[in-house]
DNA sequence: TAAAAATACTCCATAGGTATTTTAT
DNA sequence: ATAAAATACCTATGGAGTATTTTTA
């Protein structure tokens, strides 16, 4: 219908009630401003002036349009807003998805890192599991995921965050795992427990326990639950090394590291391919990466620490 | 900013997630899409859309001004609403000003003409005195304005509705008009009472009695004020014939033509010389004086009844 | 290799400018 | 006669088309 240039220069008119003004208010010529105004009647069909010796007035069918073309100028005006405001990589949240075994053990270190180093970030955090992960960030829902080795699309750019470390879990009463195990394969498949189906941890485990037989009486959707089963001694399972410093606080679990095998999962940092924020988002790895570190250290020391106690 | 071009084939990119399909959608070429797409990012100076293989998704800068396009385009619609209902020249209400001694009189017999002869017609009405009238009109505040004769612009186009005769309002008990009078000028200047000062009727009367020496403690607003005031015979006026027939219902008001002179005043319709209604207001005039016409008539015949019995 | 978008170029429609005419006061 | 808008005519810009290249999966 009518053009953003045409509204401009009936608001114009409107306003001075005066061609040669309004012609002068867009900065064009009288006979320019006469001819779209012209051109607008035509679209509508009747005239939108009414032009009187010495000013123009709308007529009743332009004082219709007014407040509509009043509103949409006025809108537009937001875009220049919009551009001026989306300078940095910082004006909108960005939309990142975590895997549901990493989510909070990260966010806790992560949290005030970001607050630190760039508080103009801000995060709005999906955690869920691996598969709706990969669709969302596919369909453009999310800009970020955070999530372990399995996951393998070419338009996805991956970064590696860290190595997470598998530990046996067990409950400090039980006297099987008491002198640790040599690799998860030795746990007995009767006592494994499991996060429900579709997390990538649980896979993970069974992958590294060459069962299938575990415990299907106990699943849960959060591994914390799984770990005070654990520290009630109604089975073990695999922690993973982010986890422990947080689940280390109930002391009747007990962590160990593998004697001959290093099991671990990679965790990564993924985006599509072609984002315009791959720079800014290689240093958000940093940050990661800077947050977790120390967490896994102290994670490293502790399992270290109990080794010569069993 | 961004034309309703560019925001169409936004829109439709934002859809179809595909530049090939998009404009299909938009009845353009490819190529051309993607020029003003990119102009769109120029000016923002950001890309809008991240181009991945098979789709593309709006990145974060695009989706803050998705809602303002859809926003802008949805008002934009509303413009073929309001072409296609201004067909008629009923679409919106006829903003008419009559002055104070006319409305009431007029409008009860002319609303229900209206909503008989054409019920597609809204007023809005304001009562006022001439020049209020006459600057609203002017400055387009007024499509339609009723008054009398003394209005002189040339901007202004005006139709004859009917002439008005001026007759005596006198209390019943009144012994010096009981007879009638043959001229206004006749009145005893004391006994005259008028509307205040502003109303035209007011300077009418003073034309026709050639006086300046009226009651000047009372004065009201409403002829029909005056009206009550002369019924208990605290002096006289003239009452328009069209306010006759409703005055009338008062027992104690007598109304007699003057014997010898006929004072009158005309009440036109104006509108502004280029209007592009012309040929609609005309015919309203039509309408009007329909409409006044038997109420005038019948206030003659009320008149020349008391005629004989004087 | 195939699919998709970007680029190059040419063309035409449209907006704008200047000069002039028409219209109304 | 004057002021204002409309018209005529020319120019320049910008949007669109076709053909082609580049890019990425």
């Amino acid at each position: 219908m009518f053009t953003v240039r045409q509204m401009r220069y009936f608001e114009a008119l409107v306003t001075t009630q005066h061609f040669g003004m309004a012609a002068e208010m867009a900065g064009i010529s009288q006979p320019a401003l006469s001819v779209q105004i012209a051109e607008m009647e035509k679209m509508v069909g009747a005239p939108l002036f009414e032009r009187m010796s010495k000013k123009v007035i709308l007529t009743d069918i332009g004082r219709r349009f007014l407040p509509v073309i009043h509103d949409v100028l006025n809108r537009m005006g937001e875009f220049e807003k919009i551009s001026s405001t989306s300078r940095g990589p910082y004006h909108s949240a960005w939309r990142i998805g975590i895997i549901s075994t990493v989510a909070p053990y990260l966010l806790a270190p992560l949290l005030p890192a970001i607050e630190k180093h760039n508080p103009e970030l801000k995060l709005e955090i999906l955690e869920a599991r691996t598969e709706t992960l990969h669709q969302k960030i596919s369909a453009g829902s999310l800009d970020l995921v955070i999530a372990a080795d399995s996951f393998p699309d070419e338009r996805l750019t991956r970064h590696l965050l860290f190595a997470d470390k598998f530990y046996l879990a067990s409950s400090s009463e039980d006297k099987d795992c008491a002198g640790g195990l040599p690799s998860p394969e030795a746990i007995k498949p009767e006592r494994l427990l499991l996060l429900e189906d579709g997390h990538c941890l649980r896979d993970q485990m069974l992958d590294l326990c060459k069962t299938g037989n575990f415990r299907k009486e106990f699943s849960a959707t959060e591994l914390t639950t799984i770990l005070q089963l654990v520290s009630y001694n109604f089975g073990v399972t695999l922690i993973p090394q982010l986890a422990c410093m947080a689940e280390h606080k109930n002391r009747h679990l007990r962590i160990s590291a593998f004697t001959r095998d290093k099991p671990q999962r990679k965790i990564f940092l993924f985006w599509r391919n072609r984002t315009p924020h791959q720079a800014d988002y290689e240093n958000f790895a940093g940050l990661i990466r800077q947050a977790v570190t120390p967490l896994l250290a102290e994670a490293e020391k502790l399992v270290n620490a109990h080794k010569p106690a069993a």
